[in-house]
Formats: C-alpha cells, structure tokens, sequence
DNA sequence: TATGAATGAGAGTTCATTCAT
DNA sequence: AATGAATGAACTCTCATTCAT
C-alpha cells in the first residue's frame, strides 16, 4: 500500500515539474522509488491507470474539503461565500492538486467519464446557485454555465498567484468573492 | 510558403482531434503530405518549433480579431462590452483556435515566455479594466487578476459550449456579459 | 507431489494450445494453480527444467507403451508391425504427448542430451531392424537412417491425422505399415 | 533492397545457431547490421513478418528446385526418383533452408496459412504418385498421407544428416529411394 | 513447504532527427 | 527546396527470478 501511495506522490509532483503531458514511466516510478513492474502489478493499465488515479483521488480530496462540516446554514450568499472560500483554500493551498486538477481537466489521457463527472463539489456549488434563483437573488441563468464561468474564474486566479504574477491577500479574496457573487446576482440585489 | 501552412494546418486540426501532447511528426507531416524532412527545412527546431508558431500565430490572430476597427469609443462600460464580444466571437466561431489558446497555455511544449507574454488582447482589457476603475466606474482591484478571472470564465463559457454541455445564445451572452462587468463594478453602480 | 503433478500437466496443455516456445511462467502456474515461488521449489532450474522434464517423462511413457508385455517373439516381420502399431497407437491416442515429443524434439530449450538420446524406444525398432538384416529378410542398411525414416513417416502420418488432413482407419493403417516393412525388405522377399 | 536482405539473411543464420523459437529482434537487426527501425521500416509487422517472409520465400526457392527442367518424362518411378533427388539435394546442400522448413512448420509464429499450403513441390510429389496407381505400379492409398510419409522420411534422412549422425552417400540414397518407392509399390511389381 | 509482491533486465515498438538523393 | 530511408535512443510493457512472510 505503502508503494502504491509512493508512486501516487510521484505522479504528483511531475504534473508540476514536467507537466502532465511529458510524464514517462522510467521518470515515475525513478522518482517514486521502485520498479518498472511494481508499477504494473499494482496499475495494471500503466501510467494511463496511474494518472486516472491521481485525479479521482484529488477530485475525492476537493469533495471532502468543500463538504466538511454544515455548509447548509445561512443565507445563499453566506453559503455561496463559504464555498468559494473552501474551493480558494484548497487551490491556494495545495498548488499541485490545483495543477493536477487543471491539466487532468483537459488531457486526453484521462477517461472522459472522469473528467466530465458531477463531483460533489461540483454539485454543492450548483445547488446554491439553483438556491440563490429560487429565492429571488441571484437572477435567472442557466447553473451550469454560471458554475463554469465561477470556477473558471477562481482558477485563473489561484493560478496567477502560484505563477508569481501577484499575491492573493484577504482583501483581495473578500473583492474577489463579492465581484463573484455580483457576477450572478440580481441587478437590484 | 504553401507547405509550411500546411504544416500548420494540420497541426491546428491535430491539436483538437489526437490532442496536442499526443501529436507525433509522422501525424503531422502524414495529415500535411509533406516529406518528413521538409519539415525540418521550414521549422528547423522541429515539432516544439510547429507549436510555438502555432500558438504564437494564434495569439496574433486573436489580437487582430480584438483589436479590429475602433474599439477605443464610448463608455468603459461599451469598450468593455465590445472587447469581451470580440472574444466570444473569436472563441465561439473558432473551436480550434480555442483549442489551441487552452491547450499551449498549459503545455510545457511551448515556451514559457510565448506562453505568458502580454499579447494585444490581454492589453486592450487590462487598459479598460483600468480606465473604468480611474473614472470611478470600476472598483479597485489590481487589474492583472480581474483580467485573469474575466478571461477565465469566458473561456469556461466558451469550452462548455464547445463541449455541448449547454448552446450559448444572445440572451445568455448578454447575461454573462453583464454579469461579467457587475463582478468588477463599483457596488453603486 | 500432487502440485508437481499439477504443473507438469499444465505444461503439457500449453505445449498444444499455445506453443512450446510461447509457454511463459505466469501462464503455467496461472493454469497450475501453484505460486511463482513453488515451481522454483519443485523445479530449481524454472521453465526449462520444467519443460525438460515433461519431455523425459514423455519419452518414459512411450517406452513403457513400446515395451508393453512380450514383444519379443514372432518374425521380425511381425516385430515389427507390433512395434509400429504401438507406435502409431500411442501417437494417435494421445495428441498432447504427440505435441510434446515433436515440439521438444527441434526445441533449443530441451537439452541436446535428452533430444538425442537412445530411448527404449529407439533401441527396439533398431534391435528388430538389424535382427531383420540378419536373417536375411531386409536388407542390409545402417539401421540408424532407417529407423530415422521409419519413425519419420510414422510421426508425420499421425501428425496429419490429428490436423484432419485425413481420417486414418485401420485399412490405411495395415497399407502403411506393409510399405513401411517393404521400404525395409529385401527386394526378392 | 539490400537491407531487406541483410535481415533475411540474418533471420536464416538465427534459424540454425538459436534455434526459431529463441530468436529476438535485438539479434536479428545485430546480425544484419541495421538499425531497429529499419527492421520496422521493411518489415511493418515485424518479427512475425520477417519469419513468415523467410519461410515463404524458402518455400519458393524448393519449389524452383523441384520444378526445375522437364521433370515429366519417363516412367512414374524415375520421376518418382528425380522428384526425390531433387528434394534430397535441396535439403543435403542447404541445410539452413532444411532447418527453416523443419523449424517453421511446426512454429505458431508462422501464419497457418502459409504452414499448411499445397505448394509446387507438394503438387509435383503428389501428382506423380497419384499417376503411379493410375497405371497400376503403385497401390491405392490416399496420395495426401503417402506424401506425408516420404517427406518425413526424407526430412528426417537430411536431417540425421546434418546432425552427424551418418554421411549419406549415393549407395545409401540409391537404397533410401528405392525403399521409398517399395513403401508405395503395389506388391507385385 | 507454499506464497506472491517486488524487481530489473530485456523484449518489442515508436519516433524525432539526419542526410544522401 | 523537397524527399523518405535509415537510424538509435527511449518508451511501454512483460517475464524470469528472488525472498520475506
């Protein structure tokens, strides 16, 4: 188990440093430590299994950091907010899962069924949009592009602060987050 | 000057269906009907040398597309509007294009310094970002990330599009766009 | 004793179904269902003493089939038609022993010593072909080319039959065994 | 169409020193004095390609030798008798392209197709033997099996051969034919 | 004694790149 | 300028073999 978790870290870290797309085997399972065929006794299907792997668990660990705890309270814009900032926490915070789930999101090495699944996270974002209709806040728009244009954006912002290009600080966060709400809300709200 | 266009041809064709990490030379210059050495007469730095000028060539073009005719009147609010139609247009209207703007912005086979420099487009937004927060309209907020968020959700809009997860239309356009300048507007406003 | 047994068996299926040379270890104690380890317990020299081994014991069997009883008494004649049928009878009842001694016959991973060496077998035919000479019914001929194409004709009638070239009865089996004698005799006999 | 050679070549030589079954594209294109690709270049499919290449072509190069000059004069048995001499010549003067017939008839890495074809030289023995029981000088038996019979005995005659087992000389392969034709004669004759 | 996870050498295969034509 | 046969490095994957349990 211990071995399977080695080349999973691995895997990992090259997404970063080489980029999803260059990943061999000889540089994987060198870096995790063990041999060529240990890699296949435990992915049978090769580096292919290997990377599917790695997104779903890191799709599995964004589901349990945007589930944790009652996130069912308040208003939908409290609610909206506490999403946001969970979804923020975790790409700021964990900039390689941030880099896995970007290049897995687009990499023909990854089953589509994986990439185009509705995680959890994905539905909790959803269903406070619907919410926020519902109750006259946020105005009529389809949810699914609304949810892509928020996580789209959030993103491109967690990403332009791990690139260097600026330093994401509280205020900016807080802008940014009321920006984000203001994108689907009503005009009058 | 026709084989090399043609070389680029294919190779725009073959980042939407193999996949840019998945193009192999004998694919490319196959799809191009051009000899292997040709090549390498016309882009001497071989397949990274193909991508980059791809990608470099669709830059220009998205500059050309956004930069078209007078943008520079009226409003911030109107400027704003018409540049980010001019990059609906240009997302919408050319898939491949797209994909080769999502697919060389992450790839590690293309130069970091092509893949970050600030092409027109990038500047004409960020002007008006800027323009809009000196006259008051617009909130402060440095302007690098709010391009980054705008431009992150548009191209989100765009891919949901393309990925038949929804069929954008002039009303939800509108929305969006709206939308898009109320998450950088002054909250009076 | 029983897992010896077990894999030794396995090792005569795969000598059929999928070719003395494709014959890999994960196949033979797959189909075994031992360990890896256990067939370098029961055989330390892995798959080729595994597959040498069959071999003896298959040459053991036809010796045992060749000296079955009294086979000693008669004309040469009906020596050796005796020895012929038992031939044939072994070859033509037991297509997977067939497979084994031609596959192991020409195989480089059979030991030259075993693939040559003077079975029983050999020796009964040779010692009732010179028995023949001697009496004057065949004719003299050094016995060792002889017994070679004897045994020649005969694999290759049997090989046929079990390729369902053709069906052998018992009438093409007396015909072939009175040209095989005739191949052998004295011309005035 | 040197290169294709050289491997061929190459391929025949491995045939005899490893033995088929053993033969490993790192020794074939090490003997043949090309590089990797080229192997792939000529033969797309590969190994298999190159064996089946090798067999076919030997094959053919039979059945040059059995088919050469006028060969359907005189009575059945001299025809019998040259067909036979030719075969011996082939196989005692070529002992690779004996070992080819021999190895690649009984290998799954040859198509079944190309193992199993009636070719020229198959024709020829057949034929003769068929117009020997028209006219009454052999005996009925079905022609598919009596051929079987004499090319195995010839086969395994080259073969003792070559294995040092004996040195054929003319005495001996006058004895060996004329058995041959004793083994399909009508008894009478 | 029996096991099977772990190994790494080596096989088959592909592909970027060169260069004689 | 254009070609494609030839190359060999490097990749994916398999398999014989070991050894701790």
């Amino acid at each position: 188990m211990s071995k399977r978790q080695d080349i999973l870290d691995a895997a990992r870290v090259l997404v970063v440093t080489t980029g999803l797309q260059a990943i061999t085997l000889p540089q994987l399972f060198g870096l995790a430590g063990v041999g060529a065929g240990t890699t296949y006794n435990l992915f049978p299907g090769g580096l292919r299994e290997v990377l599917n792997t790695l997104f779903s668990e890191t799709q599995d660990l964004l589901d349990r950091e945007m589930s944790d705890g009652s996130s069912l309270e308040g208003t939908p814009q409290e609610r909206f907010g506490v999403l946001c900032r969970r979804f923020l926490h975790f790409t700021l915070s964990r900039p390689q899962d941030l880099a896995v789930l970007l290049a897995c999101g687009h990499a023909a090495a990854i089953d589509a069924v994986l990439r185009q699944r509705t995680t959890a996270a994905v539905r909790f974002v959803i269903d406070t949009i619907v919410q926020g209709q519902q109750s006259g806040v946020l105005r009529p728009f389809p949810a699914v592009p609304a949810y892509l244009m928020i996580s789209g954006a959030l993103m491109a912002l967690s990403q332009g602060h791990h690139d260097g290009k600026y330093v994401l600080d509280e205020i900016m966060i807080s802008q940014a987050l009321e920006g984000l709400w203001s994108l689907l809300a009503e005009p009058g709200q």
